[in-house]
DNA sequence: TCTAGTCGAGACGCAACCGTTCCGTCTCGT
DNA sequence: ACGAGACGGAACGGTTGCGTCTCGACTAGA
């Protein structure tokens, strides 16, 4: 059962990298937990190192979190959840739009795109970080865009027999594959080009 | 400047797991230290593990490379380059079923499926890992599609002005975010379902 | 038969990190 | 003014892995 003492306290504030979290230790805390997590990946990450950057004891991070896990998960979850809006623009092509854009911001984060790739591999050796994204990222994000596929086949944008499973794989897996694996760059108009690509598959 | 002493000998043999390989201890190494690249990871993974796996003694692993990354990217290499045939198959929708069930066929594999993406979260801190696996794998498969593309605009069934770009990560983004990542399963018809939807997205 | 090389096994010194515990200090609320 | 508690910092014993090295056994070719 992970402690989690990172709770929201003044929702309206968003300090840059870090999630909203509860004093300036916990915050010093989780960046340097962040830019470690970056540079060194989950399992090279040393919460000695970690603790140093933050100008930080030990005992200070073991005081709020009993484990690296259970940190990771809290922290994980923390800026997860600290979404983009959804975008629901009135034009399932808008939509579409909208939701390439918040996914390339995000990948384009130089931080975000070492540390989420490095997550999902670890996930896959660790059930309870997996079980943790899961529910707080993959499902609230996937719940999301099949609210915006569903809108447009309520606007008869869409077949009603729509396959919406593929149309997610196909909205996330191009983007995630150039921006995270391969880490190459996009041309200006890339998005419009693949929303216009994934339109067609979509509708197809 | 890595020391590859892992080459083919004989090669129309080809041990499962491991690849083709000098003798019964190299081999036995190589399929240890897959076996434990799967279940630990890059990062985590100790030599004294695998040697202890394979049975052997430190030194024989020692006597063969120098370090770690450099058996990792010896290794690596020499799996990724016994790579699957092309395709070729007349028509584009063959050709594009053929290259997803190559993709689908190699990341169905479990050791395939946990290794690959926690090299590719490695390289992304690793400058030698990843020009070896961007050399070897990369290039190679994205070659051999753009290859496959190519012949269909010949065939006429593609326009000369095809966005090769956009098509390749159509192509393996997708199936590598379900397999992969998500690692969720796939229906039956999914590939075909799949191919439906690609080949709709990249004529248009 | 002798010799050179590899074999498995494991000890070695060294370094890093874990999680805990203790300092002495500083900042609160009362 | 006082005490509670968090703070940075440093040390602790224990574990793990690295890369080197040595050992006796086994196997090859000369």
């Amino acid at each position: 059962m992970p402690s989690s003492p990172a709770q929201a306290r003044d929702p309206q504030r968003r300090p840059l990298g870090g999630p909203v979290l509860q004093d300036s230790v916990t915050e010093a805390i989780a960046a340097a937990f962040f830019e470690e997590l970056a540079g060194a990946g989950y399992a090279r990450l040393s919460l000695e190192t970690v603790a140093k950057r933050a100008g930080a004891g030990k005992a200070a991070i073991y005081r709020r979190w009993p484990s690296k896990l259970d940190m990771t998960v809290a922290l994980a979850t923390a800026v997860a959840v600290d979404a983009p809006v959804p975008p629901d623009t009135g034009t399932l092509r808008g939509d579409v739009l909208a939701f390439l854009t918040g996914v390339a911001d995000a990948l384009r984060n130089p931080l975000a795109s070492k540390i989420i790739p490095d997550l999902l591999a670890e996930s896959a050796r660790n059930p309870e970080l997996q079980q943790a994204l899961f529910t707080a990222v993959r499902d609230t994000r996937r719940s999301k865009a099949t609210r915006m596929l569903e809108q447009a086949v309520e606007r008869g944008e869409l077949p009603a027999d729509t396959d919406l499973e593929l149309a997610l794989d196909l909205l996330a897996g191009p983007l995630y594959w150039r921006l995270a694996v391969l880490h190459a760059p996009t041309a200006p108009d890339y998005l419009h080009r693949l929303t216009d690509k994934l339109l067609a598959a979509i509708a197809a």
